[in-house]
RNA sequence: UCCUCGAUAGCUCAAUUGGCAGAGCAACCGGCUGUUAACCGGUAGGUUUCUGGUUCGAGUCCAGAUCGAGGAGCCA
């Protein structure tokens, strides 16, 4: 019996005669020889069947063999620079193979297919290499979070995903039966995580959170993933350092780790690659001032360039980077302001009134918060939102109040300000956006294995 | 919620001015000892999303519905 082995282990096993176990990819065959691409979860690997090496019913039944036929295939591993694959440059030349199960017509061909099918068929889809390749990095993004924090200290505190009533209204909150009460889904782990820190110091949550906005857009799921680091004695200046750390970690392990799923995903890595800290900051006025002049610039003709020198892409009139003082910025913004960057950039101190309640205000200009988003470049937009937050019982107490939040819900909240209060900071960083960022993905849809959409629960 | 576009074979798409429903891929049959989304020959495959209307005649025009895509709003 020979040994049984993986696909992206074959590279130590040449010459020697090994069984993979997996699933039939593709084939062709050509006369007397039958090429097989077999996958393991692993890697895809070409499996050669010469016709003099079987007997005629064997080789005749292969050569029909279903798309996706589950198989245990045995022959001597050599490396051969045409086989194609993945990592490729090895193949199988088969002595044996054994049909675990014949499949039905498999529905996805190598060929062309559209979104919906796509979508209805995702169960099925996560097999392909494409989807394949971009789930193992979402994987290696996933392991890189939790590996750099907890190396540098961070303990990891569950919150809670069911929560009670409205935080911060109920418009975009999923709403549950909670026996005889109201509960709702939790789209923030991170006031759980302000009382976490004053036992812990350094913590983060990681898990799903969810949004019930009718948002219908290349970068909103309604159940997403998100890792919220929340640090005691620390102010916004020390956290965006931790925050560039942080991802340009998380860039350098996927470009370590997942050379091979990015050429599958034929991502252009050089844009990758000098993905270090520190990363540039500007502000939201000097934010405000640029895409000024761009919307100035596009309506005298003036050609408005990247940061490489070619013309900046995705905004086809210049109505669309319209904005005031004191607005949030739309996704056009952000399209163009991060294409003015190699790196992500850092947009420091938003208006108070667009962002949350629990946001310190700068005390000279209290119109202004100590508030920070990173925006992925090439027009990816926001991949974190992170203030430092307010630490003064009174000062919280006056914002919960101007927003008209109920009081009750936030006493013990407020409590953290009562008891040996400190500055402190944190940040959110949206898993499927950093996903869709890293593989240079069109669509965020497929930065899930399962994506939850406005229009779409199946499967 | 709004704007724009779309729905034809299992899949991706054609179909001229309103005039016989077409192709590639997949499937099936045959050929080929190095294929890379192979190639060559053949077979089969249709309630043109649904409902109604106009017309001698509708895939095509009109109205409504359903579903989908892109964008906007929304997204602390």
């Amino acid at each position: 019996m020979a040994t049984v082995t993986s696909i992206a282990d074959l590279g130590r096993h040449v010459g020697e005669v090994v069984t993979l176990q997996g699933w039939l990819y593709d084939k062709t065959h050509k006369g007397k020889l039958i090429f097989l691409q077999v996958r393991d979860g692993s890697g895809r690997c070409q499996c050669v069947m010469f016709k003099g090496d079987f007997d005629e019913a064997t080789f005749e039944a292969l050569k029909s063999l279903p798309q996706e036929s589950s198989l245990r295939v045995t022959g001597a591993v050599k490396a051969e620079p045409r086989a194609p694959g993945v990592p490729g440059g090895f193949e199988l030349a088969l002595q044996s193979v054994e049909v675990v199960q014949a499949a039905q017509d498999y529905p996805i061909t190598p060929k062309e297919h559209g979104v919906d099918f796509l979508m209805d068929q995702r169960h099925l889809w996560i097999r392909s290499s494409r989807q394949w390749a971009l789930l193992r990095i979402r994987a290696t993004i996933m392991r890189a979070i939790r590996g750099w924090l907890d190396g540098a200290g961070y303990i990891e505190m569950s919150t809670p995903v069911l929560t009670p009533a409205a935080a911060e209204g109920t418009s975009n909150l999923f709403e549950v039966d909670y026996f005889e009460d109201k509960a709702y889904l939790a789209q923030t782990g991170q006031l759980y995580n302000e009382a976490n820190i004053f036992a812990f110091g350094k913590v983060y949550c990681f898990g799903p959170t969810f949004r019930a906005e009718k948002s219908k857009t290349r970068r909103h799921l309604t159940e997403f993933w998100m890792v919220e680091p929340e640090i005691a004695y620390c102010d916004l200046d020390q956290l965006l350092e931790i925050e560039e750390q942080f991802v340009s970690y998380i860039v350098q392990t996927v470009l370590r780790e997942n050379v091979a799923e990015l050429k599958v995903l034929e991502r252009d890595v050089t844009k990758l690659e000098n993905i270090m800290a520190p990363f540039p900051r500007i502000s939201y006025d000097d934010a405000m001032a640029r895409l000024k002049q761009m919307q100035a610039d596009m309506r005298a003709g003036v050609p408005v360039l990247r940061h490489d020198g070619a013309p900046v892409q995705g905004i086809d009139d210049p109505a669309q980077l319209d904005i005031e003082w004191g607005m949030d910025f739309g996704s056009p913004h952000e399209t163009a302001l991060t294409q003015l960057y190699a790196k992500p950039v850092f947009i420091v101190g938003f208006p108070t009134a667009v962002k949350a309640f629990y946001m310190e205000p700068y005390p000279d200009r209290p119109e202004v918060c100590k508030s920070a988003d990173l925006l992925a470049p090439e027009g990816y937009g926001e991949i974190i939102g992170g203030s430092e937050r307010i630490s003064d019982h009174d000062v919280l107490l006056q914002r919960i109040r101007e927003q008209s939040l109920p009081e009750e819900n936030y006493r013990w909240y407020l409590d953290l300000r009562r008891f040996g209060s400190v500055p402190h900071s944190g940040f959110g960083l949206g898993v499927e956006r950093t996903v869709a960022w890293i593989c240079g993905l069109e669509h965020i849809r497929e930065a899930s294995p399962f994506p939850r959409m406005l229009n779409r629960m199946y499967p």
